[in-house]
RNA sequence: GUCCCUAUCGUCUAGCCUGGCCCAGGACACCGGCCUUUCACGCCGGCGACGGGGGUUCGAAUCCCCCUGGGGACGCCA
């Protein structure tokens, strides 16, 4: 056991993404390794913004993943009160002040600051004034005077430094009286304990003022650990333009969490030359040290590899259950078709997704197989009837259909017809499968059973 | 524009801290071959990178500086 504590505070403004699903996945790796407690927290203080299915997808996703966590979700919309009287000690205390200025002031200040090449920020206007009028105003955090920097050193990126200079009085209470983001992440980061923030490395900017808060309101500031952002093929910031960003949309494709959990983990982080890891192996192996400090391409081709490995070396009854539903949705039913277990194994090692597995499986459980034009025409001619014969002929004294007694009754059809395997092989497949490509024939034979086999041998000799 | 971060094959990365074992290793993708009853799997092989320029050093992917490229931040979003 340890004290470590690490959180992953997600805005419910969306479905769960790529990015926030792996900085979720470093925080609770790390918690799972030292023992120590990661805590979900979610960041709805724009209610504007934050809906209850957003909140709803998130936790689906995370759980999807198997990302429990050991404490929350707590919510921010329900803590209100304590930012509120926080934002009250920081007033008075003079670390804080009311600013009148209208948001139109503020945005033609920033323009022009932009236009001028100075780096737009506030310029102070109602740091000193000593009035109250009673006019909307919002609350600023007065950047501390009694030093001229902060440095923090960062886990993944060492030692960075920001001049006050370049920062500003950050509003931390809006108009409405509603606390923004960075006073309302420290206070929680402090009152849950948590002692280590991982977050994207777009905060990185935000620490330092984050860090002034911290002292401002007598708090330890914790450690921070930034993890670089993913980016699309274009080195631009992934987005949807990208293809699919949201985590559950990979589980609608077909794919599985584990591939998912070890494609993200890989995307900046390494441990040698290893590239498959479960997800135990990752509790023993990851660490903050060895997580990359730029930002990553995501690549789907590697995420569909991982997928297939996984599929191809999944349990099959438990792929079964998850092919179900993709089953379910081609409107097929397996109901009383062949076993499905059987079918899943024997298309494990062609199938990327469970799509593709559902597409590869449809075959097994159709009523009547309809016939792929090209196949049709190439593999079930009239001349073949007496193949097609002769193998309805052995194939119906063969007691059972398993491995052995297929390969004699084969070898008794390449005799009778004088045809080598292929020839015979793949108008059969047509006959069985309606296409020119499936798992092997005896699989195939095995998985349908003797009925079915026969019947769809019958089914093809008509059609001639 | 300003500030912060960053820089090894097309992509993810190992190596960098503690210079020589690296004319740079692995993986995905791609190409070729083998295997084979189809499609796949698998196996073997190939292609392919230290962004540029200066230093330091007997020696630099590794240390220092500059440039360039890329990303991020600059909100009464988080």
């Amino acid at each position: 056991m340890s004290d470590l504590r690490v959180r992953f505070a997600p805005s419910p403004t969306g479905y769960l993404h790529i990015g926030g699903a792996r900085t979720a996945l470093f925080n609770y790796l790390l918690a799972k390794k030292q023992g120590g407690t990661y805590v979900l927290r979610i960041e709805d203080t724009d209610v504007a913004r934050s809906t209850q299915e957003s909140v709803d997808a998130i936790l689906d996703a995370m759980e999807w993943l198997g990302l429990s966590c050991d404490e929350g979700p707590f919510y921010q919309s329900e803590r209100f009160d304590l930012y509120k009287q926080k934002v009250e000690q920081l007033l008075q205390e003079g670390k804080a002040y009311r600013c009148y200025c209208t948001q139109e002031e503020l945005d033609a200040k920033r323009e022009a600051a932009m236009k001028e090449g100075r780096k737009p920020k506030y310029d102070g206007t109602c740091r000193n004034r000593s009035d109250q009028p009673d006019m909307p105003n919002v609350i600023r955090f007065k950047l501390p005077e009694d030093k001229e920097e902060t440095t923090f050193v960062d886990k993944i990126k060492g030692a960075i430094t920001v001049r006050h200079e370049e920062l500003d009085d950050l509003v931390i209470a809006r108009t409405d009286g509603t606390p923004t983001y960075n006073l309302v992440v420290v206070i929680d980061d402090a009152e849950m304990g948590i002692n280590l923030v991982i977050r994207g490395d777009d905060h990185v900017n935000n620490t330092p003022r984050q860090i002034l808060l911290y002292e401002a309101l007598g708090y330890p500031v914790p450690e921070f650990a930034h993890v670089p952002m993913i980016l699309g093929s274009d080195k631009k910031r992934l987005s949807k333009r990208h293809g699919a960003t949201s985590v559950m949309a990979y589980q609608e494709m077909g794919y599985l969490p584990e591939a998912m959990v070890n494609y993200l983990v890989r995307l900046g982080w390494s441990f040698g030359d290893e590239e498959i890891f479960s997800m135990d192996d990752l509790i023993e192996k990851f660490s903050i040290e060895n997580v990359g400090r730029s930002a990553g391409v995501f690549n789907p081709e590697k995420l569909l590899w991982l997928n297939s490995h996984y599929i191809k070396t999944g349990d099959a009854v438990r792929l079964a259950e998850l092919l179900k539903p993709f089953l379910a949705s081609k409107g097929i039913s397996t109901e009383d078709g062949p076993n499905l277990v059987a079918a899943v194994k024997s298309l494990q090692e062609r199938a990327s997704t469970l799509i593709e597995m559902a597409e590869g499986a449809a075959f097994y459980f159709v009523d009547s197989v309809s016939y792929e034009e090209k196949a049709q025409s190439k593999f079930l001619r009239p001349e073949q009837k007496p193949v097609f014969e002769t193998l309805l002929a052995e194939l119906e004294k063969c007691p059972e259909f398993i491995e052995d007694q297929l390969e004699s009754a084969f070898a008794k059809i390449m005799e009778v017809t004088e045809l080598k395997f292929g020839k015979i092989a793949q108008p059969l497949r047509v006959a069985l499968t309606g296409g020119t490509a499936s798992p092997s024939i005896y699989e195939v034979l095995q998985v349908l059973g003797k009925d079915r086999s026969l019947s769809r041998i019958k089914q093809a000799i008509d059609s001639l």
